[in-house]
DNA sequence: GTCCAGGAAAAGG
DNA sequence: CCTTTTCATGGA
């Protein structure tokens, strides 16, 4: 592989003021057993696929208002490569967002309040590839997180791209067409159950095919829509496809209003010895008209 | 061994 | 159409 001179590669992108990298960066080194990025020194390497190529990203904040990006390794295109790489970090932090009516209409809110100041700048940490957030979601389904971390890694180590740097290995979750091929029991090899397997390779073949694609769904005009379609794959529910919604297609309205994690963050922020019900997270959820994606998110991050 | 986990499909009414 | 049961697997 053509290794150009890469090392000096360097670009920044700007942030929005109530932007700040600290607490993403606390929320993404969540996972010990996390596959797809590294979180280190105060910043983040990722493996990512510019046109076509893997290449090795760090991201830091080493001045205000700015995003430092360091090329570390992999082929660099250029231009076209750099477009990508910044519209891919913008869409993952969620950069051309502007939180302050979240931030005004938590102020004061009981509960919400608390986690604002204390969570101050953390951005709904996006996952920008379908195919990844499809996955992630449906592996995620009903087992424990670090479970799901480990599929995760399963997954991405059988199948993904890799690419070693300075004696560690990143990886790239698999594209479609890299799992389209697979046989359900090589899945089920890897501990995914039958349902699991059945839909992950659905979602694969689907994509490979060009059926399905974020573009696709974002161009059927509505989230609501968006989401009739995903309902459509055997293997994915309401769950699954408002989790999409929410940190995929970044539906600000989105939240999966079933998920157990939402439900013991509520019980334990209203100090609630059972889960809420339907209507008391409905009412809840009112308070944050267009923030509910942003509200989830919150709530989810008390508890870990 | 038990209970649960960032659910979904199938069965039952 | 709404409610209950089954499936499935590892983590704590």
């Amino acid at each position: 592989m053509p290794l150009q001179d890469t090392h000096a590669l360097t670009f920044s992108l700007t942030v929005p003021p109530d932007f700040r990298f600290a607490p993403c960066l606390d929320y993404m080194a969540r996972s010990d057993n996390e596959s797809l990025f590294e979180v280190r020194d105060g910043g983040v390497n990722r493996l990512l696929l510019l046109s076509g190529e893997p290449v090795l990203l760090r991201i830091t904040a080493e001045e205000e208002q700015t995003l430092t990006v360091r090329v570390l390794a992999g082929a660099w295109k250029g231009e076209a490569a750099r477009v990508e790489a910044e519209r891919y970090i913008r869409d993952w932090f969620d950069l051309d967002r502007d939180l302050e009516p979240f931030y005004r209409l938590a102020m004061g809110h009981g509960v919400l309040g608390g986690l604002a100041r204390e969570f101050n700048g953390l951005r709904l940490v996006g996952v920008p590839d379908l195919f990844e957030a499809l996955c992630w979601a449906i592996v995620g389904q009903q087992v424990n997180l670090a479970f799901a971390y480990t599929l995760k890694r399963r997954l991405t180590e059988t199948y993904g791209d890799s690419l070693e740097w300075e004696g560690r290995i990143y990886r790239h979750f698999p594209r479609p067409g890299q799992l389209a091929a697979a046989e359900p029991e090589a899945l089920g090899a890897l501990q995914l159950t039958r349902m699991k397997s059945a839909a992950v390779l659905d979602v694969a073949r689907r994509m490979s095919g060009g059926a399905l694609s974020r573009e696709g769904l974002l161009a059927l005009g509505s989230f609501r829509a968006a989401e009739e379609q995903l309902l459509q794959i055997r293997g994915v529910g309401p769950w699954t496809s408002q989790y999409v919604r929410m940190r995929c297609l970044r539906d600000p309205e989105a939240y999966p209003v079933g998920d157990v994690g939402l439900h013991n963050a509520v019980r334990l922020l209203l100090g609630l010895d059972r889960k809420p019900t339907l209507p008391e997270l409905q009412a809840l959820f009112a308070d944050w008209p267009g923030w509910e994606a942003y509200a989830a998110f919150y709530l989810w991050r008390a508890l870990y």
